[in-house]
DNA sequence: CCGGCACTGTGACTTTTGTCACACGACCGA
DNA sequence: TCGGTCGTGTGACAAAAGTCACAGTGCCGG
């Protein structure tokens, strides 16, 4: 866990793209705002676009019929998503709900396709791109089978001191509040368990609450719980 | 479910190169060759390379330190895998054992970029199977997570009929067998479990064994449990 | 044809996690 | 300042899944 204490930038998921090339993708988006709570899109629509996000949060959820959801991630200012693959006409499979007001790029696929063809370099971080939001998904699904609820708490913790950490003398201040439900809606358990899951972690001093805010005391404490294995920052965050 | 029966083409995961790409690609290759039981890579390992299956089978497995152990893809004939990230050095998150004897093309990672670099439209393309891995990914991730494991192995099983399924009268022949520790490691769930499972399921009728097969009877009723969504077939395969 | 081995099948029990019900406190607007 | 709403905290219970132990079965090689 060397990754803390991260600049903004290097938390961005487009972290990958050089300017130049972040230029050219600027150049073909589209600006479209949305407001919070509203929808960017929902599963089933088409998915032929990409988004840049260049103000806001956005989460991407997948619900199962009847009530239940479990958001896979959350994305914030500088990130880029959306879905790429090789069926034409291609729908989405998630939701993507803003949550707060929202500003973003929209890159269509066949523009991109274009800036492809044309920039060998963009090819290829673009790739690598791919690669990383890949390997976040792969760490998140270790994450959430391998080691129980617990791991799964432990491991978003860590995200989140990742993510939104802040280190300070007496720990790593989390500069954003969660509630339960919120958290349990990321690792796909009950408000219950994981209010009972933090008790636990306060009783052993591995974070405590500071006017709302969780901070983390103990980060090994954490770790060891989750079987952390020191992956890039890039790919351990929300 | 208007996947079945697919051609073996259709169900290689590199479905989406053009035959001169594929050509190009193959260009680049060197040749290995692994006996049964071998590892290809392992966790740690340097990953600069992609992985070509020419010949046998392959699983790619996480295993948390003490014995349980998850199997994450199982690639055949075809198709291709590997890890693409923007880390240098980056290393393997898994480990890749032969199942069979297998020979592969082994792409070097350089020798991709300055192949991505030159072609356009290879570029395009590799980025598309790159959204398909990943939706694949994605996918058994909801499967997993959201309908217990009741749900998980009904939707290996269809994906085990989208992969190895032979359509006869009497039903979905699954022409590779499997013991019920294997289907239990590919949805993180104990031998004893998908025992029980099994039997629900053939006391419902949905399955039956013939000589060792499984033979889905009853399609949509694995369907309902895991809330199947019709996915293209490239996408719902193990 | 026999013994060993790998796999299946099953019952009893434990652990984990979810569900339901409700008390409590903080905050906010009328 | 008072009720309403939202979130936390907790206990009792239920459901899901894992663990352990062991019996049965089928196959293979000597």
């Amino acid at each position: 866990m060397n990754q803390l204490n991260a600049t903004p930038d290097q938390t961005k998921n487009t972290a990958c793209f050089s300017c130049e090339n972040l230029a050219r993708l600027t150049e073909i988006m589209d600006e479209h705002k949305y407001s919070a709570g509203s929808y960017l899109f929902w599963e089933g629509d088409a998915a032929d676009k990409l988004y840049y996000l260049k103000k806001g949060r956005v989460k991407i959820t997948k619900s199962s019929d009847e009530g239940r959801q479990i958001m896979l991630y959350m994305h914030q200012e500088g990130d880029m998503f959306g879905q790429v693959d090789p069926f034409h006409p291609s729908t989405h499979s998630f939701h993507a709900q803003a949550l707060e007001d929202v500003t973003v790029g929209v890159i269509r696929h066949n523009d991109l396709e274009v800036l492809l063809w044309q920039y060998g370099d963009l090819a290829v971080e673009f790739m690598k791109w791919m690669g990383l939001m890949h390997r976040m998904t792969q760490s998140k699904f270790r994450d959430l089978i391998l080691f129980g609820k617990p791991g799964a708490l432990c491991s978003l913790l860590i995200r989140l001191g990742n993510s939104y950490g802040d280190v300070r003398e007496n720990g790593i201040f989390i500069s954003r509040k969660f509630t339960n439900a919120e958290l349990g809606e990321m690792i796909g358990a009950t408000r219950e368990s994981v209010n009972r899951m933090l008790g636990d972690l306060k009783q052993n001093h591995a974070i405590e609450y500071v006017n709302g805010h969780i901070v983390i005391k103990n980060l090994t404490y954490l770790c060891d719980i989750c079987r952390c294995e020191n992956c890039p920052k890039d790919i351990c965050r929300i």
